[in-house]
RNA sequence: GGGCGCGUAGCUCAGUGGGAGAGCGCUGCCUUCACACGGCAGAGGCCGGAGGUUCGAAACCUCCCGCGCCCACCA
């Protein structure tokens, strides 16, 4: 009874046998490849491009929420590209490079920017292609003739484009603004790059004398004490009383050469501390607004590696934190210190380094983002994006209301130089191509910006660049086509750095949304639903579960929790339970080779020749394909796997087998024949349909199950199942009898247990009137009912 | 401080107005002709708490408790 088929199949399935076979068949087939001109409605996805420095973690196997996406447009008879690349990432690039400088005792200032750019790229070279080739491993059907860089040529040239438009249109300014500063990474960052953490510092209360001598002073409060040494003021607000005769006098800073005027601004606070704030515009973005407001001096008495600068007097020279005790002694000392107390604020932390962030005044360019987020803010009013899930889009809106200003360079060498040029009298030229003369001075000496840009600055252009854009006004065939991309797929957490800046930028610069639906997945998180680290030791390597389980495994472990937004857990037995279940699928088409006789999946024969059975299981086929539809609109994945499991598991497999074996084991030609037709085509639509999900097992078998020879006979080229019938509730309900009636009769163990009431029907649904032992023999007893 | 989400079986979660469910884990029985990576039968839950709406609430409303995340320039 062993069909030839099935000759070859062992007894369990073993990815390793089939997953790399399949995927160099597929990529040398021509599958992935999609040009503008292909047949069907356009589907676009690109990949949000990994950061070249990584391997591949946990987070880019839910790339293969974008892959069952594409997979499924495509045999939805959607013309769909996927789009693979990379980003140069920064900052975190850079630190990765100068960590291998320093175990060789060197800095990058030893090699000098040039040397040292080259080394990131001669990295970049040898280990940057590596997560792609990783990807492969997960079965991504990425059409990897259309691969970028965010830092290749092409993309270059945008970014060079997109910042001298922006100039012109007077948006990307420069300006001496208090911005976030990493004292370890020696680079101002943006606002979203900073962490707010929850901190127990001290807050120090301290006396100012008045500077004419007279008794007291006023009482200021700060939980960065060191800071006072740039004082240049004290705030009160206007109406509190207890300050009114103090408006207008000065008071003596203790330690420089220096008074402070008592000013009157609305922004303190009366109920809070003392009533008085020491005013500190350098290093402070409230204080620096209350001096913009009173004209006060900025003193910037802290470096940019966080020590304290000649203008803190004594003070100078120390770090910031032996500074801050230090002031706090000399306080003392002087008798001026009032109070020290344990205080919970937050405090700015670098996200890349965890180092406590320093407001400081810099040169810097910013991008007015009130223009492009209002843009925004329209198209998502109109609904020109879906954002699933849905509650996400009030995030969105929230966001574009509040932005300030983004601060877009950054003091590293690995990022696209800006475009800018300085003459000796510090006038600038912004240009496309390096100027020659000074457009102020007609100067020719001219030195271009040392900065670099903001790794998402480059990113923000990827739905457009990675489709041949290179400046205003481009338009390529693929633009045409893919130009809005169809969906976004990201992690929530990248909404602010990358999600709301594409939105942006591309309405700015192509006038349409560059997506027409945002679909955010979750966090991987551990089986107990703990976020991955590495302290606590529970991060999962997708790659040692792809060696271990197989890449369908996991991807179906990772689609059977998500579902749009949510966080995703995932343990070792997720994954070894979806790796059951592989072995499940794989035996019930092996059961039906050795049974089938050769029979391919075709038409269903006429109703009047089906079975109860027959008709039953193709009822439930058509509600589950009906469900899994219904959950591609919003690719709920842990719904569609949910429902498709139950369906092959409990129904297709512990019942309709089954029951298919009365007749298969039988001697009725006719109804194998049947029972075969059907058989055959409930199980190939079954791998259609889990085909998205887990491309390598269902390939493999539907090969087996058709013959198909592979190449571009494969099953990710063939047609999304369509109704063959529709669901029939009273078949339903009939089998519904029969399968309740085996239960009961399963539960007994002996004829003996059964309550005489119930016994009749027993007898004769068992024919024996003893115990039966298997489904088949119920289920074949049963059927003459 | 503002916003969002979540508390249902030991664990992870589905269920959102009328039978309390799934997977894993657990108990028992079974090598039976696709699969022991299996089959079958079970045990296990005042659905976070208190009020309210309703003929009827796990679900809708209010409050409370607990957990998580995002945003935020009160020293």
């Amino acid at each position: 009874m062993t069909d030839s088929a099935s000759a070859g199949l062992p007894t369990a399935y073993d990815p390793d046998a089939v997953e790399q076979r399949i995927y160099a068949d597929w990529e040398s087939s021509g599958l992935f490849h999609a040009e503008p001109d292909d047949p069907g409605e356009p589907f676009a996805i690109v990949l949000p491009p990994p950061n070249v420095t990584g391997a591949l973690h946990i987070g880019h196997a839910l790339y293969n929420t974008e892959d069952a996406m594409v997979r499924h447009a495509r045999m939805t008879g959607r013309n769909a590209v996927w789009v693979p690349g990379m980003d140069h990432a920064g900052i975190s690039t850079q630190t990765v490079v100068e960590k291998q400088l320093a175990a060789e005792g060197l800095t990058r200032h030893d090699l000098g920017r040039e040397a040292f750019v080259d080394r990131v790229w001669e990295w970049v070279d040898e280990y940057g292609g590596q997560i792609l080739n990783q990807l492969r491993r997960l079965g991504f059907s990425l059409d990897w003739e259309r691969e970028a860089f965010t830092f290749d040529e092409p993309r270059s040239r945008a970014v060079t484009e997109v910042f001298v438009t922006l100039h012109e249109q007077g948006l990307l300014y420069r300006g001496n603004r208090l911005i976030n500063w990493c004292p370890q990474c020696m680079t101002a960052l943006s606002d979203i790059e900073v962490d707010h953490a929850e901190t127990t510092g001290t807050l120090t209360t301290f006396v100012y004398p008045w500077a004419d001598g007279s008794d007291g002073g006023i009482e200021v409060a700060t939980t960065r004490p060191e800071t006072m040494l740039g004082d240049t003021a004290i705030a009160v607000h206007p109406d509190d009383e207890r300050f009114a005769g103090a408006i207008g006098r000065t008071v003596a800073h203790p330690f420089l050469d220096r008074e402070l005027p008592v000013v009157a601004d609305d922004y303190v606070d009366p109920e809070f501390g003392s009533g008085a704030v020491k005013i500190t515009p350098a290093h402070d973005p409230n204080d620096h607004e209350i001096g913009r407001r009173h004209d006060l001096d900025s003193i910037t008495v802290i470096t940019p590696t966080a020590s304290m600068a000649e203008t803190a007097g004594p003070f100078a020279g120390m770090d910031r934190f032996e500074a801050r005790e230090a002031v706090v002694a000399a306080l003392d000392e002087a008798g001026l210190l009032v109070d020290r107390r344990d205080y919970l604020h937050q405090v700015g932390t670098c996200s890349r380094t965890g180092d406590v962030v320093e407001p400081l005044l810099s040169d810097q360019w910013f991008l007015q983002v009130r223009p492009l987020a209002d843009k925004a803010l329209d198209a998502v009013a109109a609904g020109d994006t879906r954002v699933l899930p849905p509650r996400l889009e009030k995030f969105f809106v929230d966001w574009l209301e509040n932005l300030h200003d983004w601060c877009v360079s950054r003091q590293i060498w690995w990022g696209h130089r800006i475009p800018a040029w300085y003459c000796p009298d510090d006038h600038v030229t912004v240009a496309r191509t390096t100027p020659t003369t000074c457009t102020a001075c007609r100067a020719t000496d001219l030195r271009q910006d040392d900065d670099v840009l903001d790794t998402w600055f480059s990113s923000q252009l990827w739905p457009f660049t990675v489709f041949g854009w290179e400046q205003p006004g481009d338009t390529t065939p693929e633009l045409e086509t893919w130009y809005p991309n169809t969906v976004m797929e990201t992690g929530y957490d990248i909404n602010t750095f990358w999600v709301s800046r594409m939105l942006q930028i591309g309405l700015w610069f192509l006038d349409e949304v560059p997506f027409t639906t945002i679909w955010n997945h979750g966090l991987v998180r551990d089986g107990q639903g703990k976020k991955m680290s590495k302290s606590f030791g529970n991060v999962i390597d997708p790659l040692e579960f792809i060696e271990s389980h197989g890449a369908d495994a996991l991807r179906l472990a990772l689609f059977q929790h998500c579902s749009p937004g949510t966080d995703v857990p995932l343990s070792p037995d997720w994954v070894e339970g979806a790796r059951r279940f592989l072995n499940k699928l794989f035996n019930a088409t092996r059961f039906a080779l050795q049974t089938l006789d050769g029979t391919r999946p075709g038409d269903v024969p006429p109703a009047t020749e089906l079975g109860l059975a027959d008709r039953w299981i193709l009822s439930r086929l058509e509600a589950t394909r009906a469900e899994v539809d219904t959950h591609y609109e919003t690719w709920d994945f842990a719904r569609m796997s949910a429902a498709l499991y139950h369906f092959t598991w409990d129904e297709l497999a512990d019942w309709y087998l089954e029951a298919a074996k009365v007749v298969l084991y039988g001697d009725d030609e006719a109804a194998k024949a049947t029972t075969r037709a059907v058989l055959a085509r409930v199980l190939d639509d079954v791998l259609r349909m889990w085909h998205p999900l887990i491309p390598f097992v269902t390939e493999e078998l539907w090969r087996h199950l058709t013959g198909a020879p592979g190449g571009t006979t494969s099953l990710m080229a063939q047609d999304w199942p369509t109704a063959v019938t529709t669901p029939d509730a009273d078949v339903e309900a009939d089998f519904a009898v029969i399968m309740d009636l085996v239960t009961e009769v399963r539960r007994f163990r002996s004829l003996n247990d059964v309550p005489p009431s119930r016994r009749f029907p027993l007898v004769v649904a068992s024919r024996r009137g003893d115990l039966l032992t298997t489904q088949a023999e119920l289920v074949m007893a049963l059927a003459g009912l």
